[in-house]
DNA sequence: AAAGTACTTGCCTATTGGGAAAGTATCCCT
DNA sequence: AGGGATACTTTCCCAATAGGCAAGTACTTT
């Protein structure tokens, strides 16, 4: 796999949801914004973003009466993170440190 | 040693220079605007700010006749490099990727 | 004297991220 | 039905940031 920096995903806000999508198959809105703490403004506008570049795909269900709109890392989403970690261990190894590549695949 | 996130080293461009920093003793201004690829005057004004917190440590000196300016991590400035990596572990954990600490100190 | 080295500083502009608040749509309660 | 709540989205606004360019500083080479 290269190694690309991705400015869209190391942005820390962007990392944070990147990386807990990473780590979970669906996750809710609510659970993101309370996870990382942001407000539902830039929330929103991040999982906007992140969905026009083709990063998260955002499925908007109704669960009993409520509207539910949750987010997964897409295929696309999740090779621009591990590539963005294997930059992330280019760029630090220099220094002594190692990253070691996800072990998890899509 | 404690986690901690730091926004101003996290830039991508800070990034860049505090882990060359961590990787060498002293680099001077020439070396790290080349490797990084960045004009001068963005060079200066990161290195300012750098110092202003309390980073890095400039030395100016002439060697022969010509001022040659070098940078260097303060331990301030690796402490909190050496946190920051650790922070960024403990994001990228979550996805099953594994960043270990720096080997080296200062 | 003119030009080059080695930066630094000031000016400007483009982009960004986030909060606040209003908007949309639906639902629960009284 | 009206009022307030839920679950977001969108608009408005602002503050911070980064970088390029150009000018300034100080000294050296030709």
């Amino acid at each position: 796999m290269k190694a690309r920096f991705d400015e869209l995903i190391h942005a820390p806000t962007r990392l944070a949801i990147v990386s807990l999508l990473a780590a979970s198959e669906w996750a809710d809105f609510k659970f993101i914004r309370d996870t990382i703490n942001l407000s539902d403004s830039a929330l929103s506008k991040q999982l906007s973003t992140l969905e026009d570049v083709g990063y998260v795909e955002i499925s908007k269900a109704f669960v009993g009466k409520w509207p539910r709109t949750s987010a997964k890392l897409t295929k696309a989403g999740r090779t621009a993170f591990d590539q963005h970690v294997l930059a992330l261990q280019e760029i630090v190894a220099q220094s002594g440190a190692t990253i070691l590549p996800p072990s998890g695949g899509s």
